[in-house]
DNA sequence: AAGCATATTGACACCGGTGTCAATGTGTCG
DNA sequence: CGACACATTGACACCGGTGTCAATATGCTT
């Protein structure tokens, strides 16, 4: 234990243990002479302020935590291993909960866990970004957050990055590559960047002055396995799509899977692309092209709001409006090529 | 904020605060009359006890950290799995905090992460679990912990599973199947789990009386990355070995890779299996054959001793002395067949 | 040198619980 | 009925910090 504490520092240096306080705080109106001292015996003991005590004291935890549910495991990695990052440069301890979206006691459980560990503020990764009924319940219990996901000014601080951006320009690649039958997996329908990447797609068909496939949209839940059925739906159309775009890598990666697994040769005979870019994207083969979505930075910034929020402290990040809805950006790698190239 | 403190409580039902907290403490030597008195009053002011209150009190924070660095994502995160589960049972908040294990101030940091958060406990994950020095600083310092990993008594708590048996099976599969030229990829040199498979391996040559084939052992370090170098190596041996066996899942899935980017078909022309059972190895085509590793129940597991430990309460798991040493399960899915079946 | 503003410091209460110990109340026994 | 064991309860200090405010020291003005 760290035995030495505040007490102890201040009967070794003589003073108060209020001015100790002031040293460890950096406060103003403390002399040179005393700072001085006070740094030396702190230095000499090996004194570290006890977190609890403080926290006990300022009424604030120093704790922030990672609520998820787990849509995808490689993207929650990333994400998570963003918001580490800056809660590791401002000394903050992160907790992690993982919860149930669907479960009906969804809320009451969360504030439970609230009053269990008394976290300052929370992550709130989608689909819970989107829940109103627990942003409610957050802000009646006047506890902090940011959500992960797209801005929604009724819903309070997000970060996020532009889905329809992102399905819009992957669809113009497609289309581009001379692709016109392509078949959609659409993401979880209660989550809005679902609606966002179909709005995408139809404004690249739209734009290009082509009508919609309205047959090749398929309903997908972000997971693996509904990428997988999804697939098998779309690879029994007669004539079968030359592409597959889905919503996002983890299902994109089922769609491969389908694909492999009734012998079709990818890009070959048909095209796969996926939007996010996880570990998994890299990991299968052929590497996925894809729009790649700066998961940890985007974690790493929803991390800053939230601390800096909780410090009192003014987000000094870039100030544009749109600072928040970082941008994506294109990977090509070898899951599409021009169709009918066999 | 959860405003109704042990005070108000106290004030409304006419009793000391001491009774209050023995009634919440569910300590003996309250008549039952004051106990339902107190307990009427929690129920109608909705009463929680303040967790940093308590953690002051008692030097106890109520919270463990998962220490990791990251070999493989999908592994971290089935473990993570398991300890979340017994800390939601058990109260008991999670810290997740991630290192690294080449840093040179890794120690340090850890006791810096401990005085910053309190952590009661931890649980450690290879390969941390096997550096010695952090092991004495925390004894140094009291801190419980159970290490995830192969028992050894010298070192203290932990949970894990057999490698060697769980290599040594996968062997004997591959014998069976005729396989007689099979590349094996290690794991990472420094990690003991490593070791334990190359016995495993060995054993099973020797009991089938067959030589073993010393220039088939590559070395790997249980990245997805090695298993695509390694498979590198191997696949370019004249003759090519029949199948290869990896160290883990996460190597196995980067050897799939290499096997595929040079135009191989498994398992028609070569056999690929690894050892854990991970997300990924369902969502790669074909699904891996493998030693399935019961991670999460490790995890699980890990947790329920650190905090039964802590709570001061017995181990009232299995007793038996392998207790801790879970089984592993072959599990035989699409990516080992018989040689030359082509 | 007196008068005043300002810098420095410490005493003390407080955050929300728990531990110790002494002061009561109650029951049993002789 | 007195003596004693034991159950019940509360007063108070304490865990390790921070906030408030008053006391003292210092510097500047006139």
């Amino acid at each position: 234990m760290s035995a030495v504490t505040i007490n102890d520092v201040a009967r070794e240096a003589g003073v108060s243990k209020k001015t100790v306080s002031r040293v460890i705080n950096n406060e103003a109106n403390v002399s040179a002479q005393t700072r001085d001292k006070v740094m030396a015996v702190i230095q000499a003991t090996g004194f570290k302020r006890n977190p609890l005590g403080m926290a006990l004291a300022k009424n604030r935890s120093l704790f922030i935590a990672l609520l998820a549910d787990n849509p995808s495991p490689s993207y929650l990695q990333k994400l998570q291993k963003g918001v580490l990052q800056y809660c590791s440069e401002s000394n903050m301890g992160l907790f992690l909960y993982d919860c149930s979206y669907r479960s009906p006691g969804l809320v009451d459980e969360i504030e439970g866990f609230i009053d269990n560990t008394l976290a300052d503020g929370l992550i709130l990764v989608p689909p819970l970004s989107d829940k109103k009924e627990l942003l409610d319940m957050l802000n009646r219990r006047k506890v902090a957050y940011v959500r992960i996901g797209a801005p929604d000014a009724t819903l309070g601080d997000s970060v996020g990055f532009d889905n329809q951006q992102a399905a819009y320009e992957l669809t113009r690649y497609l289309l581009r590559l001379k692709h016109k039958d392509i078949g959609f997996v659409l993401g979880h329908p209660d989550q809005g960047s679902s609606q966002r990447c179909e709005a995408g797609f139809r404004q690249a068909y739209a734009e290009a002055g082509l009508e919609f496939p309205e047959k090749l949209l398929v309903q997908g839940y972000y997971t693996f396995q509904s990428g997988v059925d999804a697939a098998a739906v779309l690879l029994n159309k007669v004539p079968r799509p030359t592409a597959i775009l889905a919503s996002n890598d983890e299902m994109a990666v089922g769609v491969l899977y389908s694909a492999h697994s009734r012998g079709l040769k990818v890009p070959d005979d048909i095209s796969v692309v996926g939007i996010d870019d996880i570990a998994l994207s890299t990991k299968v083969w052929p590497n996925l092209t894809t729009m790649r979505q700066p998961i940890t930075a985007i974690g790493y910034r929803a991390a800053y709001k939230l601390i800096r929020k909780l410090q009192g402290l003014p987000d000094e990040g870039p100030t544009s409006p749109d600072a928040d809805l970082l941008t994506c950006e294109l990977i090509v790698r070898d899951s599409a090529r021009e169709p009918g190239r066999h």
